[in-house]
DNA sequence: AACTTACTAGCA
DNA sequence: GCTAGTAAGTTC
C-alpha cells in the first residue's frame, strides 16, 4: 500500500498520511497538488512525500490530482522547507506563500513542464550545489547598474540558464522590462502578487525551458526552469521583507534558492543592508564596489542648537538659510528637492480646549488630516472621516492640527515662493522633472531613477533619528545615501545630531566609517546582524486576556532558555488594529535555527483560547 | 484555521 | 444534575 505525506496551507505543522488510489500511483510524485478530504470538507493539498506504513487508521484516499504534472519540483519544495524551518511557519504555509491566489485556491495550472526528475522518495535529498558564491555588489554608481544586470543575464543564456531579478517597486520592474527587452531582444516576464492575469503568466514562467522573469518580493519563487542567476536591486530595501506570514525576506529566500538551485546571486545596493555587509565581513559572499563616477554632493549639516535664538523660537519650517539656499537655485533656475518622510498636512488633529487627539475606532491610532481631500484618515485601516468643527469629545474645543506633513510644506513654500512652480511628488507615473522648480516628496522619489537635483533639503531627519528602534541609524543612513545619488550639487540637512556616524559618513564620503560605527554598537547591544530577532505577536479581540496571555508567557520564557532569551514584553504598534489587540514578546537568539527550534517547541505553551499566536523572525 | 470534545463555574 | 461558556485537543 502506498501513502502520500500531504500538507496544507494551515498553520499546522504536520503532514497528514492519504492513501494513494492505484490509478495514481504511476502519475503521482512529490510537489503534486491534490485534492483531499479533510475534516469533511474538499481542500488542497501538496504532497511532499511517500510511506509505505501508516500508524494512522480510518485514513482516507486522495481524491485525485489537480494538475497533470507535480506543480512543484524537489528544488521548490526544498526552498519552502527551508523557509518554514527559518521563519517558523509550517510548510504548507511556506508553500503557499510561493503560489499565485488562484493556484491556492485550487484552480488547475496547465502545461507544466518539470524542471527536474518526478521525485518517490520519502526523504528528500538536499542537492550536492556547487554555485558561486553570492556578491555584494556595492553600487555607488547606480545609473549604470543594469548594464551589469544585462551582460550577466547574458552569461547566464548563453549556459542555458534562466534569471530572476527582484526590484522593490513594481513600477522599477516595468521600466527594467522596456530597456531589458530591447537589448536582450527577447520577451521579458513580469511578476507580482495581484498581477492582473497572475495564472496566465505564472503558466507561461513554467512552460519555458529559459526565461527572464523581472518582479517584486513574490518574484523569488517565480517557477522558472533552470535557474542560472537572481539578482536583487536595491537589497537594503525593506518593503522585501513580507508582512504576513511566513514573514519571509526576499534576500534570505533568494540566499536559499541560490543554494538550492546552484544559482548565481547579486545583491545590489548603493548602501548595502548590514546583514550583508557583516556576511562579507564574516568572509560569507564576496564583495565588489563600484566607485562613483559623479562629484560627489557638498553636504552641508545645519546645527540646529546651535541655531540664532530668535530663529530657533520662531519654529518656522522654512528658516532662513534654508529660504535663502532656495531662492538662489530658484535664481539660477535650478531644480530643488524638499525632503520630508511624513505624507498629509499635519500628523494629527487635537482638541483646542480638552487636548484630545482624534483617533480611529478601530484601531486606537491618530488620525492624519489631508489637506487635499479635507479629510482625516487612519493610516493602518481604511477608515476615513469629515474633520469635525467642534471637538466630539469636550463638546466646547475646536480642532487644533499639529505636525508636519509634504502637503502643508507645499502650502508653505507656496506661501514663501509664489513665483515658483511647487509640485508634491505621490505618484511616480506623474513625475517629471521639468515640470516643477520645487519638488516635495517622501522616500517616494528614491524610486525615481537618474533625476539630477541642484539642492535637496531634508526636513525632520531627526524625527527618523530618534526613533526608539535599534534600526533606526540604519534607515537614516539608506535614505541619505540614496538621496546622495539624487544630486552631485548641494544637499542641506538640518540637525541637532551633526556628530552622528551617519553624517560623518556621508560628509566624508567613506562609508566604512557607518559600517564601522554601527556594527560596533550592535555587537556591544547584542542587536542583529550579530544576533537574530524572533517578534512573537500574540492577537485577539479581547485586551485583557491577551495582556495576561503575553504576560504569563513571558514570565514562563524569560528564565527558560541559556540560548534562547525573551527580552521584552510590549503591546503591539498600534496596540489595537482592525478590532484586534496586539501584545507581543520579542526573543533573540544567536541563530536563526535556534531560535526558530525554541519557538516551535513551544508554540503549545502559546496556545491560548481566543488568542492567535504568530512569529516574526529578523523583524523589520 | 476550523472544528469537536472536555471541563468548570454558576445555578436550581 | 444541568447548561453556558471557555479551555484544550484534533485534523490523516
Amino acid at each position: 500500500m502506498l501513502y502520500a505525506k500531504v500538507v496544507l496551507g494551515l498553520p499546522v505543522d504536520l503532514a497528514f498520511d492519504y492513501s494513494v488510489p492505484a490509478d495514481l500511483h504511476k502519475t503521482i510524485s512529490a510537489g503534486a497538488r491534490v485534492l483531499i478530504n479533510f475534516r469533511n470538507k474538499k481542500s488542497v493539498g501538496y504532497v511532499v512525500g511517500f510511506t509505505h506504513k501508516t500508524e494512522i487508521k480510518n485514513i482516507k484516499a486522495i481524491l485525485g490530482l489537480i494538475d497533470e504534472k507535480p506543480l512543484l519540483g524537489k528544488n521548490m519544495l526544498l526552498v519552502a522547507r527551508k523557509l518554514s524551518e527559518y521563519y517558523c511557519s509550517s510548510y504548507g504555509e511556506a508553500i503557499e506563500a510561493m503560489l499565485p491566489e488562484e493556484v491556492r485556491r485550487g484552480k488547475p495550472v496547465k502545461n507544466l513542464i518539470l524542471g527536474d526528475a518526478p521525485q518517490r522518495d520519502t526523504l528528500l535529498t538536499e542537492p550536492g550545489t556547487l554555485g558561486s558564491v553570492p556578491v555584494l555588489l556595492h553600487d555607488l554608481e547606480p545609473c549604470g547598474r543594469f548594464d551589469i544586470y544585462l551582460e550577466e543575464i547574458k552569461k547566464a543564456q548563453d549556459n542555458n540558464k534562466s534569471a530572476i531579478v527582484l526590484f522593490s517597486g513594481i513600477f522599477s520592474a516595468l521600466k527594467a522590462k522596456a530597456i531589458f527587452e530591447k537589448v536582450l531582444g527577447r520577451e521579458v516576464h513580469i511578476s507580482y502578487r495581484k498581477q492582473p492575469g497572475e495564472l496566465e503568466s505564472w503558466e507561461n514562467i513554467h512552460t519555458q525551458d529559459l526565461c527572464v522573469v523581472l518582479g517584486t518580493r513574490s518574484a523569488i519563487f517565480a517557477p522558472v526552469n533552470n535557474l542560472g542567476l537572481i539578482i536583487l536591486d536595491h537589497e537594503e530595501d525593506s518593503v522585501y521583507k513580507q508582512e504576513q506570514v511566513p514573514h519571509y525576506h526576499a534576500r534570505q529566500a533568494a540566499l536559499m534558492r541560490a543554494e538550492i538551485e546552484g544559482a548565481k546571486l547579486i545583491l545590489e545596493s548603493i548602501s548595502p543592508s548590514l546583514e550583508s555587509y557583516y556576511l562579507y565581513q564574516k568572509n560569507k559572499i564576496s564583495y565588489r564596489v563600484i566607485p562613483r563616477k559623479k562629484i560627489p554632493p557638498e553636504v552641508k549639516l545645519i546645527d540646529t542648537k546651535r541655531m540664532a535664538y530668535a530663529e530657533r523660537k520662531s519654529k518656522a519650517i522654512f528658516f532662513r538659510t534654508l529660504s535663502d539656499a532656495i531662492f538662489s537655485i530658484l535664481n539660477s533656475k535650478g531644480k530643488t528637492l524638499v525632503f520630508l518622510n511624513r505624507k498629509g498636512f499635519a500628523t494629527y488633529a487635537a482638541c483646542h480646549n480638552c487636548g484630545v487627539a482624534l483617533k480611529c475606532p478601530a484601531c486606537n491610532i491618530s488620525l492624519v488630516y489631508h489637506f487635499d481631500q479635507d479629510i482625516l484618515r487612519c493610516h493602518h485601516c481604511s477608515f476615513k472621516m469629515a474633520p469635525p468643527k467642534i471637538c466630539p469629545n469636550c463638546n466646547a474645543g475646536y480642532i487644533k492640527y499639529f505636525g508636519t506633513g509634504t502637503a502643508k510644506i507645499e502650502s508653505e513654500l507656496n506661501r514663501q515662493f509664489p513665483q515658483a512652480r511647487i509640485k508634491r511628488v505621490d505618484a511616480l507615473e506623474d513625475f517629471n522633472i521639468a515640470s516643477a522648480d520645487i519638488f516635495v516628496s517622501t522616500s517616494l522619489i528614491l524610486k525615481e531613477e537618474g533625476c539630477n537635483f541642484d539642492l535637496i533639503c531634508v526636513l525632520n531627519i531627526d524625527n527618523l533619528l530618534n526613533r526608539v528602534d535599534y534600526m533606526a541609524a540604519e534607515k537614516v543612513f539608506y535614505l541619505l545615501s540614496g538621496l546622495a545619488a539624487l544630486t552631485d550639487k548641494k544637499i542641506i540637512i538640518p540637525t541637532s545630531f551633526p556628530g552622528h556616524h551617519c553624517f560623518k559618513a556621508l560628509l566624508s564620503g567613506d562609508h566604512n566609517i557607518f559600517y564601522g560605527q554601527e556594527l560596533k554598537y550592535r555587537k556591544q547591544l547584542k542587536f542583529p546582524p550579530y544576533k537574530h530577532m524572533g517578534l512573537v505577536k500574540l492577537r485577539g479581540k479581547d485586551l485583557d486576556k491577551v495582556k495576561k496571555a503575553a504576560q504569563d508567557l513571558f514570565a514562563l520564557l524569560k528564565e527558560g532558555d541559556k540560548v534562547v532569551k525573551a527580552l521584552s514584553l510590549n503591546p503591539g504598534q498600534p496596540e489595537k488594529l482592525r478590532g484586534n489587540f496586539y501584545w507581543q514578546i520579542l526573543f533573540s537568539a544567536l541563530s536563526a535555527r535556534k531560535l526558530t527550534k525554541f519557538l516551535k517547541m513551544h508554540i503549545k505553551e502559546f496556545r491560548y483560547s481566543g488568542i492567535i499566536v504568530t512569529v516574526d523572525l529578523d523583524p523589520i
